[in-house]
DNA sequence: AGGAATAGACTAACCGGTCGGTTATTCGGT
DNA sequence: ACCGAATAACCGACCGGTTAGTCTATTCCT
């Protein structure tokens, strides 16, 4: 039983999303959001303090949107190690739906702002915090099933991963070809399954 | 023998890659690179068509560039494999030794711009690609030298070098610790060679 | 002298944000 | 059930400041 305000309040906060992850934060103006919206100055700033406050809850929306997606992966068969390739490949079939556009809208933020605002940094690194948290718990799994080195530091590798997803998506997006990410998870199963053999 | 111009020309470019990389391009204003470079309106109206000429010198300068740093990495001693190590420790000491800002200024570029300006995202890739000719060269002699197993595609795994740096580097900036990197090397390290035991 | 280089006032569009006023919805008193 | 007050939601003109870019006037150098 949503009220009429807050069906505005997440037009508003979905068009903001839209924009500002295929635009960029800063290169999105509270016109564009008007003007795509179909929602008028006042209205908006009814609802939000700002530009800056939209930006807190785009991103809070990314974290809260984060448990469900790391849900999904843990809740998929297959081992471990399959169940993480499948995450990056399933990513790579939606950019790859979406002509390459876009990216990764977590990626995008933290590349623009980090360096800009500091409280937006904080909430970025939330998010890339909760990955690594969940593909370690993945990884030590891998281990505990023999498909990764004892020796292998899975925290670390957390990171790699992570690491691999946004340099993937990163050159899926300025390369226009969603191979790319096919041939990064292709690459990343080779050297891991050469440990096996 | 540089001409009075030429110098100022050079100022201009140096002080808008340096806006640029810091802040993003459509985050800094042709006032900025005003007021930092202390060069006037017309005197950089002058020598620059505009705000986007600014971005394609900038970015033919880091394509020029990019052909010494990857002769730096073939120079050095040691096994390809540790070669290409060597080259991300360099840029994780640079990013430590500035504090975490800034991270790389294609990666920057790559993710504000490819969507916006076709122009930009050209020349963005055609700086990735020499990057993966590179890095395939070294990783082919790293294969010879039986470092790698023989299965690896090594045009796929360039990819994957690439996108690990990029990566490693967007994480370092988010999180402010230049630790990230070393954890991603480490890791890569890692499971490169459980292959050979 | 004369072209290259520099200076800075000026423009029109756009930026994020404010504010006074209007309409729609809710709710207490009868 | 009905009325009126209170409040939630919405509207758009307006503000000061900034944007990229233009244009004319001046100075420097040979």
């Amino acid at each position: 039983m949503s009220s009429k305000g807050e069906r505005t309040r997440q037009k508003v906060l979905k068009t903001a999303r839209e924009l500002f992850y295929l635009n960029g934060y800063n290169n999105t103006s509270i016109d564009d959001i008007l003007k795509t919206s179909k929602i008028k100055k006042g209205n908006l700033y009814f609802h939000f303090r700002g530009k800056e406050a939209l930006g807190y809850a785009v991103l809070d929306s990314y974290l809260t949107e984060e448990a469900e997606l790391m849900n999904r992966m843990f809740s998929g068969s297959g081992s471990p190690m399959e169940r993480i390739y499948r995450l990056f490949d399933s990513s790579r079939k939606h950019l790859s739906g979406q002509g390459c556009r876009g990216g990764c809208p977590i990626g995008n933020f933290a590349l623009e702002m980090s360096d800009l605002h500091n409280g937006f940094r904080k909430k970025i690194n939330a998010v890339f915090d909760a990955w690594c948290d969940h593909l370690e718990k993945l990884l030590r799994k891998a281990k505990q099933a023999d498909e990764l080195p004892p020796s292998i530091d899975t925290k670390a590798m957390a990171c790699l991963m992570v690491a691999v997803w946004e340099g993937g998506v990163m050159l899926v997006k300025t390369r226009k070809d969603p191979r790319v990410m096919g041939d990064c998870i292709k690459s990343l199963k080779g050297i891991v399954q050469a440990y096996r053999v």
